[in-house]
DNA sequence: GGCCCCATGTAAGGTGTTACATGATTTG
DNA sequence: CAAATCATGTAACACCTTACATGGGGCC
């Protein structure tokens, strides 16, 4: 049940239309919870039938013309609730361990190249993560220096929770990378 | 689609009944897969139908009585074809890391108290992995004495990958448990 | 008999993915 | 005007999760 709470906060952030949602599902809330455009447009018919967000009027027909979209106060307190509210970490499920546990049992053919293909993708994700991390928080690190011009203290507040959710990232594609590198290491020694 | 291929695998290592899988994706192969009982026995049917598997001989009622499965031919070659069979890496989705981004939008009233129950959560996971590793790949880490009385070759590769998997668990817990201890330590802070 | 556990299954609902459909606006 | 792109949506299907159903065997 998280999408729904994806799109409350992506909609917090900044109201917007079904398609702007969407792309900024490819950016940078994409990087910790995917979504595509027809899952996005289900879910926000939901929230609106709950009232949890509302449809800013606008005139025109309903097909084919922008429909913006904002946060009501029902759906604040309901992200606020969820932010708190239990809930375990999923067990682990990856593909990629599990077909090397496959290999034990059927032969290791044509992993080795898999395995490279990832680590090539990996890498290419993590320099794309450090990448924003120099842009967006460049140096001092932690409360930082605000950048121009933005309440001090929110801004750094919530700034610092956004880095710490890219350091997830980071450190999570750093895992990848060194346990992929360890395995073609023992593949090839 | 990787549970019918998880069962395979299962199957491989060694014949069982549902049930039997059940447990066994309670343990060993949940730790990288996980799947319930449900799942199993709709996956198992299926399997059997496209002839991939098939159930050993058992008298008795259909219902209530145990039918043990194995894998044929057609199976394994299945699984060692996908194996080899390129498949991205699926993009981040971690409801926890959703939920701090969600913080810095509505306040992080009772999250600290979520980070510190993951945390627990992760340690254990983490030190149970840790025993495995102690009692199932003693000291001598790599390809390693094999332990008494299997054939050397076939037995030290299949160790050894099991072993790469295994460490990957135990990387992904030590990641996580490293985040959320940077994560509270910046709360206090 | 009543209770618990073993073992296999059905049903319903939510979530995610892929493919396609429709109208409006911009661009060559 | 034709084609591409924007913007919203429908349909179908596969998958996962949760709850419940059915029948047998062992135990007190």
């Amino acid at each position: 049940m998280s999408l729904p709470h994806a799109i409350l906060t992506a909609l917090l952030e900044k109201p917007s239309s079904g398609l702007a949602l969407t792309r900024r599902f490819d950016k940078s809330i994409g990087y910790f919870w995917s979504a595509t455009h027809q899952q996005i447009y289900r879910e926000l018919g939901r929230l609106e039938a709950s009232g949890l967000i509302r449809a800013l009027p606008a005139q025109g027909p309903s097909r084919g013309s922008k429909k913006e979209y904002e946060v009501l106060a029902a759906g604040r307190e309901e992200l606020a609730a969820w932010v708190a509210r239990p809930e375990d970490p999923r067990p682990i499920r990856d593909p990629l361990l599990l077909r090397v546990r496959a290999a034990g049992v059927v032969g290791r053919a044509g992993l080795e190249e898999e395995l490279r293909r990832h680590l090539a993708l990996h890498r290419r994700q993590l320099a794309e993560y450090e990448a924003i991390e120099a842009r967006d928080f460049p140096a001092g690190a932690k409360g930082s220096a605000d950048s121009a011009g933005a309440p001090a203290e929110g801004r750094s507040a919530a700034d610092q929770l956004q880095h710490l959710v890219l350091r997830g990232g980071i450190d999570l594609e750093t895992f990848w990378v060194a346990w992929l590198e360890r395995a073609l290491e023992e593949f090839e020694g």
